[in-house]
DNA sequence: TTACACATGTAACACGTTACATGATTTT
DNA sequence: AAAATCATGTAACGTGTTACATGTGTAA
């Protein structure tokens, strides 16, 4: 339901095409809302029939910008004001850092200094498209606040990976006894076999503990699920 | 992809069934990686027939847990080496935030006030989580960069909903002139046509300043998409 | 031994991606 | 007017969700 609003949203800033559009997915927008332009362009079909949006003359190149109707931003008010945000997530690079244990420290550290420098890139970025916004427009102010939040989250990545990477400097030196184990590749990956040994450090009990349940706000949200 | 690596990034932990790692899906990891029990269970027994976890024995209350077999473990370890993580993502608070120009500053600030309070309580949850690691065991460690990881963005998430609500208190009255118009409340979408008013913000030049293309990092996450 | 929450499962549908195709605008 | 890139589009497939069904352990 939602890519449906993140178009809406774009669309209500400024006139836009399925093309332009699609740039700020990639651009802009790649930690907020991603999609594929063969899924963009159907969906903006969709929206025109059902009057939330509608063509614009033509943009340069070819372009098919489309402009938000009064039924649109009537629709957008009510997404922000009559439901609540979702917040659930995947984060790769997250989870990754979970099975972080199972590979030597070294190789450890090389996906932590990865991670590091990609976001270091983007950050560098973020910050002149937050300088070259105009604040004397309502949409740019509202801009602000989301390219404000993608910004202090690269902060907040780049400042866990250092840390993360001086922590895993520690470690010793490996997570688990034996080198790589034998028995025959498998279907899908296949990396070549080897003499198995000790059972891994798995098997035994603790584990993560499991967190409380979610502390949702509102009713509405509960609903949601 | 993906969700078959995060069951075995839990599962490589410590034996889990289905149903620890749905409420882990609902816990810890909940800004990390969620799927429902739906999906999670069907993609256990495929993990099973590929070798790369099996079953061990019995657990409390019925469940059914898995541990990681030796393939499986390679499986991981290739998967942390052997390709660059996904940094796209779906966040739909800032997508919100986005569009809060849309609405009177006053609704904004609730949206906000309610992030805020969301995430604060979150917060409070995962601290103890942190401090509840056994750093003796490897598997714990890695926990640990994962925990820390989502302390440091739910901090970075409160600051911004902070620093948000204080800039929102300088905006003008009203971002659209006109109040939010008649017809009905919309059960899906559909609001009856309306006197269209004069035309909002939008339709003229400027936007988001469109970014700059992804920094991409190697050759391997070029391939990855 | 009934009741109830726990734990697993299945089928239909919605959403998202990959691979491929087509017309339109610059550039050579 | 041929080549190259831009912009839109379609079809098949894979991933995730919703609605519903079934067995199982614990407690009334």
């Amino acid at each position: 339901m939602s890519l449906r609003m993140a178009l809406l949203t774009l669309i209500s800033g400024a006139p836009r095409s399925g093309y332009d559009i699609g740039q700020e997915f990639d651009g802009v927008l790649k930690f907020v809302w991603h999609a594929k332009p063969t899924q963009v362009y159907p969906e903006l079909k969709r929206l025109a029939a059902d009057g939330l949006i509608r063509e614009r003359g033509s943009g340069a190149r070819g372009r098919r910008p489309y402009e938000i109707t009064e039924d649109g931003l009537r629709m957008l008010r009510q997404w922000l004001t009559a439901t609540s945000a979702d917040h659930s997530q995947r984060n790769e690079t997250v989870l990754r850092s979970f099975a972080l244990w199972v590979v030597e420290p070294e190789q450890a550290q090389a996906f932590l200094r990865e991670e590091l420098e990609y976001h270091r890139a983007r950050l560098r970025g973020m910050r002149p498209l937050r300088d070259g916004l105009d604040l004397a427009r309502p949409a740019d102010r509202a801009a602000l606040l989301g390219i404000e939040a993608g910004i202090r989250r690269l902060e907040a990545v780049i400042s866990w990976a250092e840390w993360a990477l001086e922590t895993v400097a520690t470690w010793p030196p490996a997570a688990s006894p034996q080198p790589i184990a034998p028995s025959q590749p498998t279907p899908s990956p296949q990396p070549t076999a080897s003499p198995r040994t000790a059972d891994s450090p798995l098997s035994s009990g603790s584990s993560l503990p499991v967190a409380e349940a979610d502390p949702s706000h509102t009713a509405v949200a509960r609903e949601g699920r």
